[in-house]
DNA sequence: ACGTTTTGCCAAAACGTTTAATCACAAGTC
DNA sequence: GACTTGTGATTAAACGTTTTGGCAAAACGT
């Protein structure tokens, strides 16, 4: 009952038409370059500089509730708070969004909750209609969906689907790792230590079989007193190098579990009075921003392919959403992106 | 043409209607709990149990076609990707808007992005009908939004509007130094130094002027040999410090301009053989994970409120929205959320 | 027993699009 | 000159909700 819209009279389809004299059907057409369809040059020509004139928006609303498809692609992502990564799997899934002229909406489930909110989550974007939903995940192994999932294209990041059923993409760690020790192999180490971390994740078991495979790779039999484990942090990396590196024959290079341990390798080795990378070499694992471009020396790592598992995970989804309801798939193996090593200042050739 | 959805018929309200032997009407009204509706207890019971059985989800791009509102709001970033930051904002924007019933749209403009890809980012938005937008920036002193956002509520994050219309948020930066100043006089320190960032960016001159107004609040002169500068990351503040402490009359603490200085001030003080923070204290700015919690001795610093200005965004947008139509208004100060100082380990009392 | 109020429910019109089905009319075709 | 064919546009029916304005029946007051 107040006074209608003094601000900004919203401008509609209808308006389009009437202002160029013709009807909304054709205005449609034209705009959206319906095919199959005939108009002539001139009222294409005057529909569109109308529209452009009376500054006309499409209201996506009403369009994606007539075509049951609303452009819109649903991140339901666990915990983005923890890991600053999963900024980069959002941009990466962004910015391949917008290249297909989707958008994204997003909904963070916290880490302890439970499989009813994360339902309730997945609802929530289902009843916005989003034509397909992707659901990021801490690296877990395996996780049931939520089965509201089913009722749209989902693909998984950073974990398997138990039922198989979803397709997932998941960071080569393995592979990363061993390229890793490659690069030690090749600079002349052959005594490498693995600063595992304590704690059990999919990713640990990751790096330390990639780790196994660049030393079989090279020929360098398997060591367990070069394997020592602790807390993932700095502190826990400090301890666990500090007793690596105790001893007459020690390593000439670390391999730690991920960047954070590194920063404490650095200070373990210069308690013991070793330089980096001259006395020992120290690598990690993660390009952790801003740790790994910031200690002295730089961090040589592996970096993680979030960027790219976000844009993967939208252009699969396109895919799926293009040619469902007509096939429908199987996932079949999980798609491992690669892990780059970047090589920075912290190796340097074995000369002993 | 082809099969319609052998898989999942959907449920619309309609069908809830026919099963519960009410019309739709009744069904909207006891589902949305209508005010100034009337139902009985009895169909009011049947009608949700029925929605329930069948497993309804109403259609909200159906629903804010009706009502001309999408309960989304859209979050315009800027350059997500430089600053881990900004996953912070994002994650507050998305709890508060749960709380509100809200989901977040989100779109990333590059920073060399013009000014035509900025409006085209808003107007993508608009077409979606969002309740409300909020413009996340990098921290700029003013900017001109896009004429697009007057078409709906917004609010500014990190930046101030240049017509002063839009209601902005930003970090009290200058108080969140002053305080951090404060601290370093209360452990016995006078002789403070400041390793400003060398390039002119807002936060610059906040905690420069925080710096100030702390000594000045000690009753402490300033001392322009105690201020210098240098680029704003780890090798910068090396270089930095490494001038301010390598003189006889050193300061007995050094306030880097962040936290990645800070970094380079650790370096700095070993190489010099000075001890942190027995020797020498150093405190930064920003609490950027995990450099701050990682380094040793645990880095003593001030917290962004990024998470809170991205509540803060969505709580007022909410607020505009509601009101809006009826009153309008005129953005007066900004507001300024609190930077928290969090004391960790690189501050020891000077007893000199 | 008769008006009046209250209670419980419903029909139908929006909301702004897309799209299937037609239609008028001019131009070819034999 | 009667048929077909092509061209450029239109009419009207969806899509799944909310909401306005009523209407019948039950309850109530006298």
């Amino acid at each position: 009952m107040p006074d209608e819209e003094v601000v900004v009279p919203k401008v509609g389809i209808r308006d389009v038409a009437r202002a160029a004299g013709v009807s909304v059907t054709t205005v449609s057409h034209v705009l959206n370059d319906t095919p199959h369809t005939r108009t002539s040059e001139a009222t294409r020509d005057r529909v569109r500089s109308v529209a452009r004139d009376l500054g006309y928006t499409p209201n996506r609303l009403a369009r994606g509730l007539r075509t049951r498809s609303s452009d819109m692609i649903g991140l339901l992502t666990e915990e983005i708070a923890t890991t600053p990564h999963a900024g980069r799997i959002i941009l990466g899934a962004q910015e391949e969004a917008s290249r297909h002229n989707l958008t994204l909406a997003i909904i963070n489930s916290h880490l302890d909750a439970g499989a009813d909110a994360r339902r309730a989550d997945a609802r929530a974007l289902i009843e916005r209609q989003v034509d397909g939903i992707i659901y990021a995940t801490v690296f877990h192994h395996e996780v049931s969906v939520p089965r509201e999932l089913r009722a749209v294209p989902a693909v998984l990041i950073g974990a398997l689907d138990r039922q198989g059923v979803v397709p997932a993409v998941l960071p080569d760690e393995a592979s990363g790792a061993a390229d890793l020790v490659a690069l030690l192999v090749g600079a002349g180490h052959r005594r490498i230590a693995f600063a595992d971390s304590s704690i059990e994740v999919p990713a640990t078991q990751g790096r330390l079989v990639g780790y196994l495979r660049g030393l079989e790779d090279a020929g360098i039999p398997r060591d367990d007193r070069l394997i020592a484990s602790g807390e993932s942090e700095a502190a826990g990396g400090y301890a666990t190098c500090l007793e690596l590196l105790d001893r007459a024959d020690r390593p000439t290079a670390i391999f730690c579990y991920n960047d954070r341990m590194a920063m404490g390798a650095y200070r373990a080795a210069q308690e013991l009075g070793l330089r980096v990378p001259d006395d020992v070499s120290i690598v990690g694992f993660d390009d952790q921003a801003p740790i790994a471009a910031s200690v002295h020396p730089a961090l040589t790592t592996v970096a993680l392919p979030h960027y790219e598992m976000g844009a993967w995970a939208v252009a699969t989804l396109t895919r799926l959403i293009q040619s469902s309801s007509t096939s429908w798939y199987r996932s079949t193996h999980p798609t491992l992106l690669p892990c780059p090593v970047v090589v920075r200042e912290s190796v340097a050739p074995n000369n002993k």
